[in-house]
DNA sequence: GTCGACATGAGGCACGCACCTCAGATAACT
DNA sequence: AGTTATCTGAGGTGCGTGCCTCATGTCGAC
């Protein structure tokens, strides 16, 4: 049973480890450590390390450097238990059945179960996709109430980053997720570098092509939102660099909007001819695949799409799709619970375990 | 400063979120509750939560019927405290100066020094690599000093599984690494699928390639390892189902030996006639790029390779280089190290976490 | 020199749990 | 029935920290 444990085992090794080592199990130093060495009582030590007033200017500084000189840092697990401490966070996602979104939440929900273990609260709220005010209302309520730390999935407007200055203001702990939100004072950006996704999107398509002239389409739900511009502008970047026979045609916009993409591709890829690449830069991947395959098409054209979603998923098994960039969305969540609980301790993240991966997936290496 | 930490928010919460969620801050059942439910005392509890004897079987089956009923689940950051409990790890790691092995080491080394603030001591045993015996024997010494748990990174040889089989049945955690170790007794392997890591390199080489016949090389440290097999396997595998055209020439063994590829190259590449692509397996990348390169050949031949190391990365930022397949070396390491501390605990891992992707680098997505 | 304001120390209780002791209860033996 | 062996309860102490109270100390201003 899970809930069971053997008895600890005896702390007396013998041979290599102790060699090896010098058995430095020094303990950690605790807060007792700091009092006997600044030469105060605990009390104070506690008032200092806490924040709290009523300490002299000098003998914060002493205790202070007692703890720089014993190297105390703070046990934070025991200073939660003792505290009762409850972290609440919350995470904005915009109200959207596209099948990222979709796997974006059902990882928070998952995720969430499992955080109540650490003593963390977490809860979903969901905003309209293309209401900024709306969803600056909605931030501007959470500033109001006993939350820790907010990630938002959101598309950067003014009202929203105005929202997230006000957050910041209240004390609360902040990232932003898949999107960015430059100068809002978000703590964190939880996501990848999309001008990159879009150059290794660009590059692989050049690369999947192979030599010679190819026209190529590129299919985007909404050129608003930051993530695709800067996919849309990395991928013609790499494209004019080092594949300059490839034409590369205006985007097609399908506006959140799955009947209209039905309709339109169809249509475009009558009109503008012979098209070799398909460069789908957001939603939209079930009508691309349905299309594609009712105009015998799948085989000859290149499809290079983004999010690893079950429509991308059975497109790559189907050979309708040739590579999926995306990010992992568990990552993502994850990443944010822990960069948020960072950011509510006041301690520092692993810079290397926080950054997103941009991965590239073909159908061998499909997980 | 990073100690330091600001009073803890009001818990009195006013609207939105009151109102969504029926605020369930149902309070954890702890050991207390425990002792409520089953009609004993604590000290029965306890002594059942930690397998102590001295407690009749009906009033054990009691109170694990009440931990069920109310859904009790272990504190365990509070256990630790309490016990003091501390974790001790060894990785054991082949001396090797490839850079692959150089990586991980380092990445060993940094999390140690993080792991210090969980209570966990990691250490590095360095092993021969191509000694079983010798690795056999360091690993039986393990089970015989208070180590908790063991990461494994060796060649699969009948010593070394039952020297895994003898830590196993010392009661010590034990996961192994990058290599797997399949019929020993480990909990758990911590690394990537390599058939698929090599089908995953034949299929680009075969997109790279595009239409039409080819000769493929494949270079390889030693044909032992039983990673590099599978690697081929898939390589193979793949090649023949989807790129018949394609002919894979015999693997060239470099057996560890710089010198020896340096100089077993270029006769190769010139003895065997215009090769268009070349699948390096393992190590010797430094060497691949400085014959192609005098070859004048860095342009003309496709280079996949594994694992993103210095030396591959220089490949791919120069061109010589057209695919790295790796896993991420710290994702390996703390995701060891998490299996482990669960295997000690007696907890479940989040699967999906624990997961290594298999990355494709090309020069664009080069993080 | 007295007073008030502030600084500090001593100590306690709590968090959820581990682990110990010891007395008393119950059950299983002669 | 008495004796022994086995259970069980009550209660304590401690882990590292937070947070509270209350008594005492120190300082500067009047």
């Amino acid at each position: 049973m899970a809930y069971l444990k053997g008895a600890p085992r005896s702390l007396a090794a013998t041979s290599l480890l102790l060699t090896q080592e010098r058995v430095e199990t020094v303990a950690r130093p605790t807060v007792n450590d700091i009092a006997k060495e600044a030469g105060v009582s605990l009390a104070t030590v506690d008032r200092v390390l806490n924040g709290r007033p009523g300490v002299r200017k000098k003998t914060v500084e002493k205790v202070n450097e007692a703890i720089r000189r014993i190297g105390y840092v703070r046990d934070i697990t025991a200073a939660n238990l003792a505290r009762r401490r409850e972290y609440h966070f919350v995470f904005v996602l915009p109200e959207s059945d596209s099948l990222f979104l979709q796997s974006v939440r059902d990882m928070v929900n998952e995720v969430a179960e499992l955080s109540r273990l650490d003593r963390t609260r977490i809860t979903i709220l969901p905003v309209p996709a293309h209401d900024p005010h709306l969803i600056a209302a909605r931030l501007g309520e959470l500033a109001t109430v006993a939350v820790d730390g907010v990630a938002i999935l959101a598309p950067e407007t003014p009202p929203v980053r105005d929202a997230i200055r006000h957050l910041k203001e209240q004390d609360r702990a902040v990232v932003t997720l898949v999107s960015d939100q430059p100068n809002s004072d978000r703590d964190h950006f939880v996501g990848v570098d999309n001008v990159m996704a879009g150059r290794t999107a660009g590059a692989l398509m050049g690369r999947f092509l192979g030599p010679g002239r190819h026209r190529v389409m590129v299919l985007v739900n909404s050129m608003q939102a930051r993530d695709s511009l800067e996919r849309r502008f990395g991928f013609d970047q790499v494209i004019a660099e080092s594949w300059p026979d490839i034409e590369v045609l205006p985007s097609l916009e399908g506006r959140d909007d799955m009947d209209y993409i039905s309709s339109l591709l169809p249509r475009a890829l009558e009109q503008r001819g012979a098209v070799d690449g398909l460069y789908v830069l957001g939603a939209g991947n079930r009508e691309v695949s349905r299309v594609l395959k009712s105009l015998g098409l799948s085989q000859q054209v290149t499809v290079i799409a983004h999010e690893l979603t079950e429509s991308t998923r059975r497109g790559l098994e189907s050979g309708v799709v040739d590579a999926v960039i995306t990010q992992n969305v568990g990552h993502i969540v994850r990443s944010a619970i822990r960069v948020l609980r960072a950011t509510c301790d006041g301690t520092p993240i692993i810079e290397a375990q926080e950054k997103i991966r941009l991965e590239i997936v073909i159908r061998e290496n499909l997980p």
